[in-house]
DNA sequence: AGCAGAGAGATTGTATATTATTTGAGATAC
DNA sequence: GTATCTCAAATAATATACAATCTCTCTGCT
Protein backbone atom coordinates (compact mmCIF):
# COMPACT_ATOMS: atom_id res chain seq x y z
CA UNK A 1 0.00 0.00 0.00
CA UNK A 2 2.66 2.47 0.95
CA UNK A 3 4.72 0.89 -1.96
CA UNK A 4 2.12 1.40 -4.66
CA UNK A 5 1.84 4.97 -3.45
CA UNK A 6 5.13 6.31 -4.23
CA UNK A 7 5.80 4.68 -7.84
CA UNK A 8 3.52 5.50 -10.85
CA UNK A 9 0.97 8.28 -8.99
CA UNK A 10 3.62 10.81 -7.80
CA UNK A 11 2.24 14.00 -6.75
CA UNK A 12 2.62 16.64 -9.13
CA UNK A 13 4.37 18.98 -7.01
CA UNK A 14 6.72 16.48 -5.94
CA UNK A 15 7.26 15.88 -9.38
CA UNK A 16 8.38 19.37 -10.06
CA UNK A 17 9.91 19.59 -6.86
CA UNK A 18 12.43 16.51 -7.79
CA UNK A 19 12.59 18.01 -11.44
CA UNK A 20 14.53 21.45 -10.04
CA UNK A 21 15.67 20.17 -7.91
CA UNK A 22 17.62 17.75 -9.75
CA UNK A 23 18.56 21.00 -12.14
CA UNK A 24 19.70 22.69 -9.05
CA UNK A 25 21.93 19.84 -8.26
CA UNK A 26 23.48 19.14 -11.43
CA UNK A 27 24.45 22.63 -12.12
CA UNK A 28 21.62 23.16 -15.14
CA UNK A 29 20.15 26.03 -12.70
CA UNK A 30 23.48 28.35 -11.79
CA UNK A 31 22.72 29.75 -8.52
CA UNK A 32 21.30 32.85 -8.80
CA UNK A 33 19.13 32.09 -11.96
CA UNK A 34 15.75 33.19 -11.76
CA UNK A 35 13.27 30.28 -11.68
CA UNK A 36 9.85 31.80 -13.58
CA UNK A 37 6.68 30.13 -12.48
CA UNK A 38 5.39 29.88 -15.78
CA UNK A 39 8.16 28.75 -17.75
CA UNK A 40 8.97 25.72 -15.21
CA UNK A 41 5.12 24.81 -15.15
CA UNK A 42 4.91 24.95 -19.38
CA UNK A 43 7.79 22.94 -19.62
CA UNK A 44 6.61 20.67 -16.90
CA UNK A 45 3.52 20.38 -18.29
CA UNK A 46 1.67 21.15 -14.85
CA UNK A 47 -0.16 23.95 -13.90
CA UNK A 48 1.82 26.99 -12.21
CA UNK A 49 0.24 25.95 -8.39
CA UNK A 50 2.47 22.53 -7.90
CA UNK A 51 6.07 24.32 -9.48
CA UNK A 52 4.80 27.00 -7.08
CA UNK A 53 4.54 24.74 -4.23
CA UNK A 54 7.89 22.60 -4.66
CA UNK A 55 9.33 26.41 -4.76
CA UNK A 56 8.27 27.41 -1.41
CA UNK A 57 9.82 23.59 -0.56
CA UNK A 58 12.99 23.87 -1.92
CA UNK A 59 13.07 27.76 -0.38
CA UNK A 60 12.27 26.27 3.13
CA UNK A 61 15.47 23.91 2.59
CA UNK A 62 17.64 27.27 1.73
CA UNK A 63 18.42 26.29 -1.93
CA UNK A 64 15.83 28.42 -3.48
CA UNK A 65 15.40 32.57 -2.71
CA UNK A 66 12.17 33.91 -2.44
CA UNK A 67 10.40 37.23 -2.70
CA UNK A 68 7.23 38.70 -2.69
CA UNK A 69 6.53 39.76 -5.55
CA UNK A 70 9.66 39.30 -7.45
CA UNK A 71 9.90 35.55 -7.79
CA UNK A 72 12.07 32.75 -6.99
CA UNK A 73 15.81 32.94 -8.27
CA UNK A 74 18.61 29.52 -6.92
CA UNK A 75 20.24 30.50 -4.15
CA UNK A 76 23.34 32.51 -4.06
CA UNK A 77 25.31 32.12 -0.94
CA UNK A 78 28.12 34.91 -1.11
CA UNK A 79 31.81 34.34 0.94
CA UNK A 80 30.21 35.39 3.84
CA UNK A 81 27.28 33.02 3.87
CA UNK A 82 29.71 30.21 2.60
CA UNK A 83 31.68 30.54 5.18
CA UNK A 84 29.00 30.61 7.87
CA UNK A 85 27.33 27.34 5.91
CA UNK A 86 30.40 25.78 5.90
CA UNK A 87 31.13 26.27 10.04
CA UNK A 88 27.57 24.88 10.93
CA UNK A 89 28.11 21.86 8.59
CA UNK A 90 31.01 21.34 10.52
CA UNK A 91 29.15 21.80 13.94
CA UNK A 92 26.58 19.56 13.10
CA UNK A 93 28.59 17.12 10.91
CA UNK A 94 31.30 16.48 13.67
CA UNK A 95 28.98 15.80 16.56
CA UNK A 96 27.39 13.60 13.82
CA UNK A 97 30.54 11.37 13.08
CA UNK A 98 30.66 11.45 17.26
CA UNK A 99 27.33 10.24 17.51
CA UNK A 100 27.95 7.78 14.85
CA UNK A 101 31.51 6.28 15.84
CA UNK A 102 29.98 3.24 17.83
CA UNK A 103 27.82 1.73 15.23
CA UNK A 104 30.75 2.36 12.47
CA UNK A 105 31.63 -1.30 11.22
CA UNK A 106 35.09 -2.19 10.03
CA UNK A 107 33.68 -3.28 7.01
CA UNK A 108 32.39 0.46 6.90
CA UNK A 109 36.10 1.46 7.38
CA UNK A 110 37.32 -0.48 4.69
CA UNK A 111 34.45 1.04 2.36
CA UNK A 112 35.93 4.58 3.39
CA UNK A 113 39.36 3.92 3.08
CA UNK A 114 38.51 2.62 -0.60
CA UNK A 115 36.89 5.76 -1.65
CA UNK A 116 39.69 7.48 -0.16
CA UNK A 117 41.70 5.44 -2.16
CA UNK A 118 40.28 6.79 -5.51
CA UNK A 119 40.11 10.51 -3.76
CA UNK A 120 44.48 10.16 -4.01
CA UNK A 121 43.86 8.37 -7.59
CA UNK A 122 41.19 11.00 -8.75
CA UNK A 123 43.91 13.85 -8.15
CA UNK A 124 46.02 12.74 -11.05
CA UNK A 125 43.30 14.21 -13.33
CA UNK A 126 41.70 16.75 -10.70
CA UNK A 127 38.29 17.28 -11.84
CA UNK A 128 36.18 19.23 -9.15
CA UNK A 129 33.02 17.49 -9.85
CA UNK A 130 33.99 14.13 -8.93
CA UNK A 131 36.46 14.83 -6.23
CA UNK A 132 33.46 16.39 -4.73
CA UNK A 133 31.25 13.41 -5.54
CA UNK A 134 33.92 11.08 -4.03
CA UNK A 135 33.63 13.53 -0.42
CA UNK A 136 30.43 12.88 -0.13
CA UNK A 137 30.50 9.45 -0.38
CA UNK A 138 33.23 9.04 2.16
CA UNK A 139 31.96 11.73 4.72
CA UNK A 140 28.04 9.52 3.95
CA UNK A 141 30.41 6.57 5.69
CA UNK A 142 31.49 9.25 8.58
CA UNK A 143 27.88 10.45 9.77
CA UNK A 144 24.84 8.29 8.31
CA UNK A 145 24.95 5.68 11.02
CA UNK A 146 24.14 8.57 13.01
CA UNK A 147 21.18 7.59 16.15
CA UNK A 148 20.16 10.78 15.88
CA UNK A 149 17.87 11.51 12.92
CA UNK A 150 16.87 15.24 13.91
CA UNK A 151 20.97 15.98 13.75
CA UNK A 152 21.33 13.63 10.17
CA UNK A 153 18.96 15.92 8.86
CA UNK A 154 20.87 18.61 9.79
CA UNK A 155 23.80 17.42 8.28
CA UNK A 156 21.91 16.58 5.06
CA UNK A 157 20.61 20.09 4.96
CA UNK A 158 24.04 21.62 5.37
CA UNK A 159 25.11 19.31 2.51
CA UNK A 160 22.89 19.95 0.06
CA UNK A 161 23.44 24.14 0.01
CA UNK A 162 27.02 23.74 -0.07
CA UNK A 163 26.43 21.67 -3.55
CA UNK A 164 24.03 24.61 -4.56
CA UNK A 165 27.28 26.70 -5.12
CA UNK A 166 29.75 24.63 -5.49
CA UNK A 167 30.23 25.68 -9.16
CA UNK A 168 31.64 28.55 -8.41
CA UNK A 169 33.85 27.64 -5.25
CA UNK A 170 35.10 24.08 -4.52
CA UNK A 171 38.18 24.89 -7.00
CA UNK A 172 39.21 27.05 -4.64
CA UNK A 173 42.37 25.46 -3.15
CA UNK A 174 43.60 22.34 -5.21
CA UNK A 175 46.27 22.51 -3.08
CA UNK A 176 44.14 22.08 -0.32
CA UNK A 177 42.68 18.41 -2.15
CA UNK A 178 45.59 16.21 -0.67
CA UNK A 179 45.87 17.44 2.63
CA UNK A 180 42.15 16.78 3.13
CA UNK A 181 42.35 13.27 2.26
CA UNK A 182 45.47 12.63 4.87
CA UNK A 183 42.47 14.50 7.67
CA UNK A 184 39.82 11.32 6.24
CA UNK A 185 42.56 8.72 7.18
CA UNK A 186 43.18 10.18 10.60
CA UNK A 187 39.51 10.32 11.48
CA UNK A 188 39.40 6.83 10.41
CA UNK A 189 41.93 6.07 12.56
CA UNK A 190 40.72 7.40 15.16
CA UNK A 191 37.29 5.96 15.15
CA UNK A 192 38.87 2.39 14.30
CA UNK A 193 41.07 2.89 17.57
CA UNK A 194 37.87 3.63 19.34
CA UNK A 195 39.19 7.24 20.87
CA UNK A 196 37.85 9.35 22.76
CA UNK A 197 34.39 10.25 21.16
CA UNK A 198 35.05 14.14 21.70
CA UNK A 199 38.40 13.84 20.10
CA UNK A 200 36.47 12.36 17.36
CA UNK A 201 33.87 15.03 17.30
CA UNK A 202 36.68 17.55 17.22
CA UNK A 203 38.71 15.97 14.42
CA UNK A 204 36.03 15.84 12.18
CA UNK A 205 34.68 19.58 12.98
CA UNK A 206 38.63 20.50 12.53
CA UNK A 207 38.46 18.93 8.97
CA UNK A 208 36.04 21.53 8.50
CA UNK A 209 37.87 24.25 10.00
CA UNK A 210 41.08 23.79 8.22
CA UNK A 211 39.17 24.02 4.85
CA UNK A 212 37.31 27.20 5.85
CA UNK A 213 41.11 29.26 7.08
CA UNK A 214 42.12 27.78 3.87
CA UNK A 215 39.48 29.43 1.76
CA UNK A 216 39.72 32.84 3.73
CA UNK A 217 43.51 32.36 2.79
CA UNK A 218 42.12 31.79 -0.75
CA UNK A 219 39.51 34.74 -0.38
CA UNK A 220 42.02 37.53 0.78
CA UNK A 221 44.75 36.40 -2.21
CA UNK A 222 42.34 36.73 -4.47
CA UNK A 223 41.49 39.93 -3.34
CA UNK A 224 44.97 40.89 -3.99
CA UNK A 225 44.99 40.02 -6.87
CA UNK A 226 41.73 40.02 -9.01
CA UNK A 227 43.14 39.79 -12.18
CA UNK A 228 44.69 35.93 -12.33
CA UNK A 229 42.27 33.64 -11.29
CA UNK B 1 3.55 42.33 18.87
CA UNK B 2 5.44 42.76 16.11
CA UNK B 3 2.71 42.84 13.87
CA UNK B 4 1.97 46.01 12.10
CA UNK B 5 5.24 46.75 10.49
CA UNK B 6 5.78 45.50 7.13
CA UNK B 7 2.15 45.39 6.41
CA UNK B 8 -0.38 47.15 5.30
CA UNK B 9 0.15 44.86 2.72
CA UNK B 10 1.24 41.28 4.55
CA UNK B 11 0.85 38.70 1.50
CA UNK B 12 -2.37 36.43 2.64
CA UNK B 13 -0.14 33.39 2.60
CA UNK B 14 2.06 35.08 5.15
CA UNK B 15 -1.36 35.60 7.02
CA UNK B 16 -2.47 32.43 7.23
CA UNK B 17 1.10 31.34 8.07
CA UNK B 18 1.34 33.86 11.12
CA UNK B 19 -2.78 32.87 11.67
CA UNK B 20 -2.05 29.03 12.28
CA UNK B 21 1.70 30.08 13.60
CA UNK B 22 0.28 31.54 16.43
CA UNK B 23 -2.58 28.91 17.21
CA UNK B 24 0.17 26.45 17.58
CA UNK B 25 2.45 28.42 19.29
CA UNK B 26 -0.51 28.93 22.13
CA UNK B 27 -1.63 25.52 22.52
CA UNK B 28 -5.06 26.49 20.64
CA UNK B 29 -4.37 23.50 18.04
CA UNK B 30 -2.12 20.97 20.09
CA UNK B 31 -0.38 18.52 18.84
CA UNK B 32 -1.90 16.09 16.81
CA UNK B 33 -4.93 18.25 15.76
CA UNK B 34 -5.91 17.88 12.19
CA UNK B 35 -5.91 21.11 9.97
CA UNK B 36 -8.50 21.07 7.19
CA UNK B 37 -7.51 23.26 4.63
CA UNK B 38 -10.81 24.17 3.83
CA UNK B 39 -12.10 25.01 7.01
CA UNK B 40 -8.94 27.27 7.88
CA UNK B 41 -9.38 29.24 4.88
CA UNK B 42 -13.48 29.82 5.18
CA UNK B 43 -12.34 30.85 8.95
CA UNK B 44 -9.60 33.34 7.39
CA UNK B 45 -11.76 34.44 4.78
CA UNK B 46 -9.34 33.38 2.13
CA UNK B 47 -8.76 30.44 -1.09
CA UNK B 48 -7.52 27.41 -0.16
CA UNK B 49 -3.85 28.34 -2.22
CA UNK B 50 -2.61 30.32 0.54
CA UNK B 51 -3.56 28.16 3.31
CA UNK B 52 -1.96 25.55 1.81
CA UNK B 53 1.64 27.34 0.89
CA UNK B 54 1.49 28.19 4.58
CA UNK B 55 1.58 24.63 6.04
CA UNK B 56 3.83 23.52 3.35
CA UNK B 57 6.05 26.53 5.26
CA UNK B 58 5.01 25.14 8.71
CA UNK B 59 5.68 21.64 7.28
CA UNK B 60 9.23 22.78 6.54
CA UNK B 61 10.35 23.86 10.03
CA UNK B 62 9.03 20.70 11.54
CA UNK B 63 6.00 21.90 12.87
CA UNK B 64 3.67 20.27 10.91
CA UNK B 65 3.23 17.01 8.97
CA UNK B 66 1.48 16.53 5.76
CA UNK B 67 0.54 13.41 4.21
CA UNK B 68 -0.55 12.90 0.22
CA UNK B 69 -4.01 13.44 -0.10
CA UNK B 70 -4.60 12.90 3.62
CA UNK B 71 -3.79 15.97 4.89
CA UNK B 72 -1.83 18.30 7.60
CA UNK B 73 -2.08 18.02 11.27
CA UNK B 74 0.02 19.60 13.95
CA UNK B 75 3.06 17.22 14.54
CA UNK B 76 3.90 14.87 17.28
CA UNK B 77 7.07 14.06 18.75
CA UNK B 78 7.09 10.73 20.37
CA UNK B 79 9.38 10.50 23.36
CA UNK B 80 12.13 9.45 20.84
CA UNK B 81 11.77 12.56 18.54
CA UNK B 82 11.60 14.53 21.36
CA UNK B 83 14.72 12.56 22.75
CA UNK B 84 16.64 13.40 19.37
CA UNK B 85 15.46 17.16 19.14
CA UNK B 86 16.47 18.27 22.40
CA UNK B 87 19.95 16.37 22.18
CA UNK B 88 20.41 18.42 18.45
CA UNK B 89 19.59 21.59 19.68
CA UNK B 90 22.01 20.58 22.90
CA UNK B 91 24.70 20.16 19.69
CA UNK B 92 23.78 23.37 18.23
CA UNK B 93 22.82 25.54 20.73
CA UNK B 94 26.45 24.60 22.70
CA UNK B 95 27.95 25.64 19.84
CA UNK B 96 26.09 28.99 19.37
CA UNK B 97 26.74 29.94 23.05
CA UNK B 98 30.49 29.52 22.48
CA UNK B 99 30.67 31.59 19.26
CA UNK B 100 28.43 34.05 20.82
CA UNK B 101 30.48 33.97 24.05
CA UNK B 102 33.30 36.92 22.73
CA UNK B 103 30.49 39.23 22.21
CA UNK B 104 28.42 39.02 25.43
CA UNK B 105 28.53 42.07 27.25
CA UNK B 106 28.41 42.31 30.79
CA UNK B 107 25.00 44.37 30.33
CA UNK B 108 23.88 41.03 28.65
CA UNK B 109 24.49 39.11 31.52
CA UNK B 110 23.45 41.38 34.02
CA UNK B 111 20.19 40.52 32.29
CA UNK B 112 20.41 37.22 32.27
CA UNK B 113 20.87 36.88 35.93
CA UNK B 114 17.61 39.07 36.09
CA UNK B 115 15.65 37.11 33.98
CA UNK B 116 17.67 34.07 36.23
CA UNK B 117 16.15 35.43 39.49
CA UNK B 118 12.75 35.69 37.58
CA UNK B 119 13.13 31.55 37.12
CA UNK B 120 13.40 31.19 40.73
CA UNK B 121 10.68 33.53 42.17
CA UNK B 122 8.52 31.86 39.47
CA UNK B 123 9.83 28.28 41.15
CA UNK B 124 7.17 29.30 43.95
CA UNK B 125 4.14 29.17 42.44
CA UNK B 126 5.15 27.08 39.59
CA UNK B 127 3.70 27.86 36.45
CA UNK B 128 5.18 25.74 33.45
CA UNK B 129 4.18 27.58 30.81
CA UNK B 130 6.15 31.00 32.25
CA UNK B 131 9.15 29.55 33.42
CA UNK B 132 9.29 27.91 29.71
CA UNK B 133 9.33 31.50 28.98
CA UNK B 134 12.00 32.95 31.18
CA UNK B 135 13.69 30.09 30.33
CA UNK B 136 14.00 30.87 26.88
CA UNK B 137 14.47 34.76 27.48
CA UNK B 138 17.76 33.55 29.37
CA UNK B 139 18.87 31.09 26.87
CA UNK B 140 18.20 33.95 24.24
CA UNK B 141 21.00 35.54 25.83
CA UNK B 142 23.42 33.01 24.92
CA UNK B 143 23.15 32.45 21.61
CA UNK B 144 21.17 35.46 20.17
CA UNK B 145 24.86 37.30 19.67
CA UNK B 146 26.33 34.61 17.51
CA UNK B 147 27.93 35.33 14.61
CA UNK B 148 27.07 32.66 12.40
CA UNK B 149 23.19 33.36 11.01
CA UNK B 150 23.28 29.53 9.58
CA UNK B 151 24.12 28.21 12.73
CA UNK B 152 21.73 30.45 14.73
CA UNK B 153 19.13 29.62 12.60
CA UNK B 154 19.39 25.80 13.44
CA UNK B 155 19.06 26.71 17.05
CA UNK B 156 15.80 28.83 16.15
CA UNK B 157 14.06 25.95 15.04
CA UNK B 158 15.41 23.88 17.26
CA UNK B 159 13.19 25.66 19.95
CA UNK B 160 10.82 25.91 17.94
CA UNK B 161 9.85 22.43 17.38
CA UNK B 162 10.57 21.96 20.91
CA UNK B 163 7.49 24.60 21.60
CA UNK B 164 4.99 22.29 19.85
CA UNK B 165 5.22 19.91 22.39
CA UNK B 166 5.86 21.94 24.94
CA UNK B 167 2.28 21.52 26.81
CA UNK B 168 2.36 17.40 27.07
CA UNK B 169 5.85 17.48 28.33
CA UNK B 170 7.63 20.52 29.57
CA UNK B 171 6.41 19.82 33.29
CA UNK B 172 8.11 16.51 33.36
CA UNK B 173 10.33 17.16 36.18
CA UNK B 174 9.78 19.76 38.49
CA UNK B 175 12.38 18.79 40.02
CA UNK B 176 15.00 19.34 37.60
CA UNK B 177 13.85 23.44 37.07
CA UNK B 178 16.01 23.87 40.32
CA UNK B 179 18.77 22.05 39.29
CA UNK B 180 18.25 23.90 35.55
CA UNK B 181 18.66 27.57 37.55
CA UNK B 182 21.70 26.65 39.00
CA UNK B 183 23.33 25.38 35.58
CA UNK B 184 22.22 28.58 33.85
CA UNK B 185 24.51 30.73 36.43
CA UNK B 186 27.40 28.11 36.42
CA UNK B 187 27.23 28.72 32.46
CA UNK B 188 27.00 32.82 32.99
CA UNK B 189 30.05 32.61 35.25
CA UNK B 190 32.20 30.77 32.67
CA UNK B 191 31.11 33.18 29.85
CA UNK B 192 32.32 36.14 32.44
CA UNK B 193 35.26 35.10 33.48
CA UNK B 194 36.60 34.16 30.13
CA UNK B 195 36.32 30.60 30.26
CA UNK B 196 37.92 28.39 27.37
CA UNK B 197 36.19 28.36 24.40
CA UNK B 198 35.46 24.51 24.19
CA UNK B 199 34.35 24.97 28.04
CA UNK B 200 32.20 27.27 27.73
CA UNK B 201 30.46 24.79 24.53
CA UNK B 202 30.66 21.49 26.57
CA UNK B 203 28.90 23.26 29.95
CA UNK B 204 25.93 24.50 27.56
CA UNK B 205 25.85 21.16 26.04
CA UNK B 206 25.57 19.22 28.97
CA UNK B 207 22.54 21.58 30.47
CA UNK B 208 20.82 20.14 27.99
CA UNK B 209 22.25 16.72 28.32
CA UNK B 210 21.71 16.47 32.10
CA UNK B 211 17.64 17.75 31.35
CA UNK B 212 17.50 14.95 28.21
CA UNK B 213 18.70 12.29 31.32
CA UNK B 214 15.89 13.54 33.45
CA UNK B 215 13.07 12.90 30.69
CA UNK B 216 14.86 9.55 29.98
CA UNK B 217 14.76 8.99 34.24
CA UNK B 218 11.23 10.15 33.92
CA UNK B 219 9.78 8.17 31.20
CA UNK B 220 10.89 4.84 32.73
CA UNK B 221 9.37 5.87 35.68
CA UNK B 222 6.07 6.35 33.95
CA UNK B 223 6.46 3.23 32.37
CA UNK B 224 6.57 1.43 35.20
CA UNK B 225 3.99 3.33 37.18
CA UNK B 226 1.19 4.53 34.59
CA UNK B 227 -1.78 4.96 36.33
CA UNK B 228 -0.21 7.64 39.28
CA UNK B 229 0.95 10.85 38.11
C1' DA C 1 19.89 63.80 -19.31
C1' DG C 2 16.16 62.78 -16.22
C1' DC C 3 11.53 61.84 -14.97
C1' DA C 4 6.79 60.08 -15.96
C1' DG C 5 3.70 56.91 -17.76
C1' DA C 6 2.32 52.95 -20.31
C1' DG C 7 2.70 48.11 -21.16
C1' DA C 8 4.49 43.56 -20.83
C1' DG C 9 5.48 39.88 -17.87
C1' DA C 10 5.17 37.42 -13.59
C1' DT C 11 3.23 36.58 -9.16
C1' DT C 12 -0.73 36.16 -6.13
C1' DG C 13 -5.41 34.83 -5.23
C1' DT C 14 -10.24 32.88 -6.47
C1' DA C 15 -13.37 29.73 -8.36
C1' DT C 16 -14.04 25.26 -10.05
C1' DA C 17 -13.26 20.58 -11.55
C1' DT C 18 -10.86 16.33 -10.74
C1' DT C 19 -8.94 12.70 -8.06
C1' DA C 20 -7.96 10.05 -4.05
C1' DT C 21 -9.12 8.47 0.44
C1' DT C 22 -12.12 7.44 4.05
C1' DT C 23 -16.38 6.06 6.04
C1' DG C 24 -20.65 3.77 6.47
C1' DA C 25 -24.25 0.73 4.90
C1' DG C 26 -25.61 -3.51 3.13
C1' DA C 27 -24.89 -8.16 1.76
C1' DT C 28 -22.69 -12.52 2.09
C1' DA C 29 -20.00 -16.03 4.32
C1' DC C 30 -18.80 -18.46 8.51
C1' DG D 1 -25.42 -13.69 15.09
C1' DT D 2 -21.13 -11.85 14.14
C1' DA D 3 -17.55 -10.67 11.19
C1' DT D 4 -15.74 -9.36 6.83
C1' DC D 5 -15.91 -7.86 2.26
C1' DT D 6 -17.67 -4.82 -1.32
C1' DC D 7 -19.52 -0.80 -3.06
C1' DA D 8 -21.15 3.84 -2.93
C1' DA D 9 -21.34 8.46 -1.14
C1' DA D 10 -19.06 12.08 1.31
C1' DT D 11 -15.03 14.53 2.42
C1' DA D 12 -10.79 16.64 1.51
C1' DA D 13 -6.66 17.28 -1.10
C1' DT D 14 -4.83 18.27 -5.77
C1' DA D 15 -4.67 20.65 -10.17
C1' DT D 16 -6.46 23.94 -13.77
C1' DA D 17 -8.03 28.11 -15.65
C1' DC D 18 -9.02 32.71 -15.00
C1' DA D 19 -8.74 37.32 -12.84
C1' DA D 20 -6.29 40.93 -10.47
C1' DT D 21 -2.16 42.96 -8.58
C1' DC D 22 2.40 44.16 -8.54
C1' DT D 23 7.13 45.00 -10.63
C1' DC D 24 10.25 46.18 -13.89
C1' DT D 25 11.46 48.05 -18.20
C1' DC D 26 11.16 50.65 -22.16
C1' DT D 27 9.79 54.56 -24.41
C1' DG D 28 8.60 59.30 -25.01
C1' DC D 29 8.31 63.87 -23.37
C1' DT D 30 10.21 67.94 -20.92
Amino acid sequence: MTATDTNGTLSKSQQAYSWIRERINSGAFVPGFRLVLGSIAKELGVSVVPVREAIRRLEAEGLVTFERNVGAQVAMLDDSAYSATMQALGIVEGAATMLSAPFITAADIAAARLVNAQMIESLEHFEPRRFTELNREFHSVLFERCPNDQLLDLVHRGWNQMNVLRDSTFSFVPGRARASVDEHEHILKLIEDGADSLEIEMAARAHRTRTLDAFAAYQADRKRSPAQR
